[in-house]
DNA sequence: AATGAATGAGGATTCATTCAT
DNA sequence: TATGAATGAATCCTCATTCAT
């Protein structure tokens, strides 16, 4: 959603075979991408190291982005894209909404992507990164916080006066547990995970309604 | 301490006139590498950029600093000096010891001394430098951590088989929370920074004594 | 042969125009080191100095070589090609094979391109250039050795225990020769050339069957 | 001799003292460059790393050696002194004189000193030296040749139309023998040595009287 | 749409040498 | 005599980006 140069051309074009390509062409330069970052960091993904790793001309990496900065900024977009998607589908699934269980399934699908895209955890926490990344990682968090926020307010799990700025706070103090987490293994330390789960809990359960506490029913 | 490069002679030879020199330039190589930070960012410092500013050529950069990452790492060294020198000394004043009292008036000496020295804040949370400025950063965590847990724990503040680890976690998440207080003013924002620290306050407090929650003498 | 970077690309695209301007570009700046070595010897030739005279910004000359070494290596790779193209050609013209005849006709080769290629000389005996221009030169000096050796021994004119080595001292004497000869005056003292081809001669007379004296004639 | 800068002082000066402590200085300077160029090759050798083995500030260097190529060429220049000083002696202590033993006990003479100042062997052989040791070099191999010339001419081992030539051409032969010899061993390759000693022979003795061949008594 | 080629702009670092003291 | 400090002058190299084709 957004990477990749979208401009023009509607969806309904007949040029399908040429976007197909296009398509083909991103994959392989995110991939290339991909294993550069992890393997040898941020630093190491210039236009030259990307193209040939992607075994195409640097030139015809300005067909789908803008500049070398897009291409990172891309790849971040998509995998918190599919953050979102996760923490989504985690949330429907749910039994019983509570405080701890909202936090917990919502910390839970960040790291189960974090696992999927190591690049992501390389680039967010690693390295220097654009500004542009920095900005859309810190806005995702805020986008982030309000989303759970909507949710326990909805449901009642938190005190109607409780502000905004306590979920955003919240969302960046575990962002930083996860950065711990994985800054030294790309798997994540467990025990980590599972104490910032407990930290990011407990804070928001100071405001929390007995039901936030307790746990209802989801609304059908 | 450490940072510019010291060949350290001891103090009372008579070669003061030139070590004050010395210490004069690299004054003038800070001051020039901290505005250049603060006004155009960390990307901005460059052995041209700095020597200019600082008024000599580039070529002098090298009389005291190994390269580059070594001038800023040694700001950030001596930024972080003057907070462990405040953090000690407001601790020391304390009247009452627990775990709200250590938490806040840490916390607050740390804010007083970004206040001081806005470039470290450029440095340490929007711009990522080198690995060895953030590994340093890092285990200058892990120290204040560790000497804040010993503290408390000598104080029995907190519960004995508390860990380490706990000490770890909060400083690092108030670290974020500065971060996210400082990012956009260099003032830092009051109710981020208050927040924070009742949240990190809050963490500690679920491993305290009793008298870890109320409060003890600090020993003579 | 193998010189500047090839990509090799098999010679019957249709991307004529673009090679043959690269080859160009190539042959500029071939031109304008061969220049500057010879009126200001080899430490003259910097990048600046050499993209300045082959009248191209700096960056260009990475296009076409790894790095500054890699110039003078090209280019001694390709007077080398010259040399023993030459001495190919000669050896093939010659009537009758003798020990005198081939030493004389493979040293006369090299001299002729010697005179063809005076920034060979210059590179090679008097700027001591990098570790692998010396290295080239001394591998092809055991080529050269080798080849002679071959067709000598094949032909029956040195005796069959005559070692390798030999042959070996002998080009090494014979390129201390040629630097005698070309130091001072690039187109060569022809009276330490002629005495030179006498003595090599002479030396490897000592290990010459009788027909290796007298000669023998070629086989068709 | 004459390396070290002699300038004024006549010799016998009351400065003893201050002559000896300049003495060693110059001991140590050259002990430390003989360290580097051997370990690290000629290139390493800079005002820096000489000054720093040898202990002193660089601006020290100044004090004795006009400038940095000044040291390699005193050194060069005091290890061919050693040299000269080996050949005449090995030929004064010859029984016979002929051709062979002359070139022989001088090649050997010079093999011998190759031992013991491996640095020599680096800088003449291996090293991109300035011109001055170059030029130097050169110019003893001259002098070399006129002396060993002058001995065979006076003891009639030679022919009288023989010309210098001949001789100058047999020493710089011999010295790319050696350098062959001590290229990729400073212990120097026997074997090659051994058949450069018989090479540079059989070359002179194409210019041998019968008394050149056969050897005679030297003079009183 | 694709790309080979070209380049402007800049970056870090090294070194020999000189002086004021 | 000795030297700490300072520096002018180079050096190599890299990178993102743009065109002409």
């Amino acid at each position: 959603m957004g990477s990749a140069r979208d401009d023009s051309r509607s969806a309904t074009t007949r040029r399908a075979p040429t976007q197909r390509r296009s398509r083909e062409r991103v994959e392989r330069i995110f991939d290339a991408a991909e294993r550069i970052i992890v393997e040898e960091g941020v630093d190491a993904l210039t236009t030259r190291t990307c193209a040939a790793r992607a075994g195409m001309p640097v030139a015809s990496l300005y067909q789908y982005f803008a500049d070398r900065d897009e291409i990172v900024l891309s790849l971040v977009q998509r995998d918190i894209a599919e953050m979102d998607a996760a923490v989504t589908e985690a949330l429907a699934g749910l039994e019983v909404l509570s405080v701890r269980s909202i936090v917990e399934t919502t910390m839970r699908a960040f790291v189960e992507v974090y696992h999927r895209r190591p690049a992501f955890a390389v680039v967010w926490w690693r390295g220097r990164t654009s500004q542009a990344v920095h900005d859309f990682g810190r806005e995702h968090n805020r986008q982030t916080a309000k989303a759970v926020y909507d949710v326990a307010m909805a449901a009642g799990l938190i005190r109607p006066d409780t502000e905004l700025l306590i979920a955003e706070l919240a969302v960046e103090v575990g962002d930083r547990v996860f950065q711990l987490a994985f800054e030294h293994d790309l798997r994540g330390d467990e025990r980590l995970i599972a104490e910032g789960i407990e930290l990011v809990s407990a804070y928001i359960e100071r405001f929390a309604t007995p039901a936030g506490r307790t746990g209802v029913r989801p609304p059908a």
